[in-house]
DNA sequence: ACTCAGGTATCCT
DNA sequence: AGGATACCTGAG
């Protein structure tokens, strides 16, 4: 099926944002996005119009809610017009929207992304889907869930790479496993107790737990602080970033930093 | 060969 | 409370 956007969309931007690890393409054109479970080829046409592998049915039923269709990113885009460096920032990054993933998946993702570069947080990630996910496509393997993790064999997962974070990963798996309304329960606390039960992992400090928050259970407002924001922050924001300013978005500010300012410092 | 990576836990003072 | 250090492993 097809759709046109009026609103930010744009999959190259999403894709390089930091918040998703299975949004692939090779041409930056066609994307193949793997969510928990669900799979989804999607491709760029121009002017806003792009085409989906999928029904209506479930485009509306999952995609709309994955892509969090019903949030009006232009008009929160405007809340970086006053902060010269900001607004730049939010002009390279036209396009950007905060995926609503599994809050699952973003746990055992940002656990594992500490102390490792995004090529190779996606190389375990593929490898942990292969080793205990489903096969859901040529190729394709589901995100595993807890239990899948928990009867995994440990020989078997300790091939994924995953280091001194396979024991925080099979303990979030026993936590979560035969508990699927946990997450649930969590959903219903405010930011702070949200941010401070998600801590209580071991594996998961302040960086990892708002990453979670934002992209899982889609707190706009948390603004995780990594090695590229806290570089942004020492040198375009030597009095301190004014949060009060963009609450509460300060998540989607957070992305346009990382995303405009991580991509102008690579080679 | 060697450094560093979207950090966190632990052990200091 | 705040600073230093070790930690698995893979990418460049």
């Amino acid at each position: 099926m097809e759709k046109t956007f009026t609103d930010d969309f744009d999959l190259e931007v999403i894709a390089n944002s930091g918040q998703c690890f299975r949004f692939n393409t090779a041409d930056g054109i066609n994307y193949t996005i793997i969510s928990s479970e669900k799979m989804l080829h999607a491709a760029s046409l121009g002017s806003g119009r792009f085409s989906f592998d999928c029904s209506k049915k479930d485009f509306d039923s999952f995609w709309s809610g994955y892509f969090d269709l019903e949030t009006d990113y232009s008009a929160i885009r405007k809340l970086a017009c006053n902060n010269d460096f900001l607004k730049k920032c939010a002009d390279r990054s036209v396009g950007m929207r905060i995926l609503k993933q599994d809050k699952w998946e973003m746990t055992v993702s940002f656990i594992i992304s500490q102390r490792k570069s995004i090529p190779a947080i996606k190389t375990s990630i593929e490898r942990l889907c292969r080793v205990c996910g489903r096969e859901i496509g040529d190729g394709i393997y589901s995100f595993p869930t807890p239990r899948e993790i928990c009867r995994a064999p440990v020989d078997k997962l300790a091939e994924c790479g995953l280091g001194y974070r396979l024991s925080y990963i099979r303990e979030a798996a026993d936590l979560f496993y035969a508990k699927k309304d946990e997450f649930e329960r969590l959903s219903l606390l405010d930011d702070e107790e949200l941010l401070s039960e998600l801590k209580k992992m071991q594996g998961v400090g302040d960086k990892v737990a708002s990453c979670i928050a934002l992209f899982g259970f889609h707190r706009l407002n948390f603004f995780p602080k990594d090695v590229w924001i806290n570089r942004a922050l020492g040198e375009h924001f030597p009095l301190g970033f004014d949060h009060d300013a963009y609450n509460p978005y300060n998540g989607v500010m957070q992305q346009y930093i990382f995303y405009a300012y991580r991509n102008s410092k690579r080679s």
